[in-house]
DNA sequence: GCTGGGATCGCCT
DNA sequence: GGCGATCCCAGCG
């Protein structure tokens, strides 16, 4: 199946099998790599989902194929990235909310000015910094080079079972019971364990 | 045309 | 664990 048929799948279904992939992005500093450690699910009808009312200028992205980048600007000073799923007209996406670092290390940890490992990548607008994503990047494939979420056979060293942990999601408000949040469990590199677990499976 | 709130982070205690 | 930084835009008028 290829990363873009992927992405067509139901968005809660992007949300979970995204977990174990990984954001590849390529620029004139470097590549960084990560792997894919948490996720969210944000959903047509879903209060929390910034598509909920209406298309705008700031969400249009969401609306449009799947395969694509959103990225936004929160609480004026940070970034996150979602990829863009459901079909053309569907405002629905999958926040990634954590990477475990796995290639190009130093060059995050110099956008980060951190040394710390765990720090790199924790936390969605941790690792849009560490990764080298800017808002100019909101509508970008997020198939194909420079930026691409690519399968996990793409570095199999770091190809690892794991079992995943449902909860629900952080930071929000609007539907805040809804068990959209996934993630590996015991990855050092989530950003919030402990949290209302809803479910486990895998 | 104004106002308030938000899918966060880092530094302080 | 609490709070300040700081900006885009939706909602209302």
């Amino acid at each position: 199946m290829s990363t873009l048929h992927f992405l067509s799948l139901p968005t809660t279904e992007v949300a979970t099998g995204l977990l174990g992939m990984f954001l590849v992005h390529e620029t004139a500093d470097g590549v960084t790599a990560g792997r894919i450690v948490e996720t969210e699910a944000y959903l047509w009808g879903d209060p929390a989902c910034h598509a909920y009312r209406r298309k705008t200028a700031r969400n249009a992205t969401m609306f449009g194929p799947p395969g694509f980048a959103y990225v936004y600007q929160i609480y004026g000073l940070h970034y996150c990235v979602n990829v863009v799923t459901g079909p053309e007209g569907v405002g629905e996406a999958v926040l990634i909310r954590a990477l475990e670092p796995v290639e190009g290390i130093p060059l995050m940890q110099a956008r980060r000015g951190t040394t710390k490992l765990g720090d790199l990548c924790k936390g969605p607008g941790r690792l849009v910094q560490a990764m080298g994503i800017n808002k100019a990047m909101n509508g970008m494939s997020i198939t194909e080079p420079p930026f691409q979420v690519v399968p996990a056979t793409a570095y199999p060293a770091a190809n690892t079972s794991f079992r995943m942990v449902t909860t629900t999601r952080i930071g929000i408000t609007q539907g805040a019971d809804l068990p959209y949040r996934f993630y590996v469990e015991g990855s050092p590199f989530v950003s919030f364990p402990l949290r209302k677990v809803t479910g486990e499976k895998k």
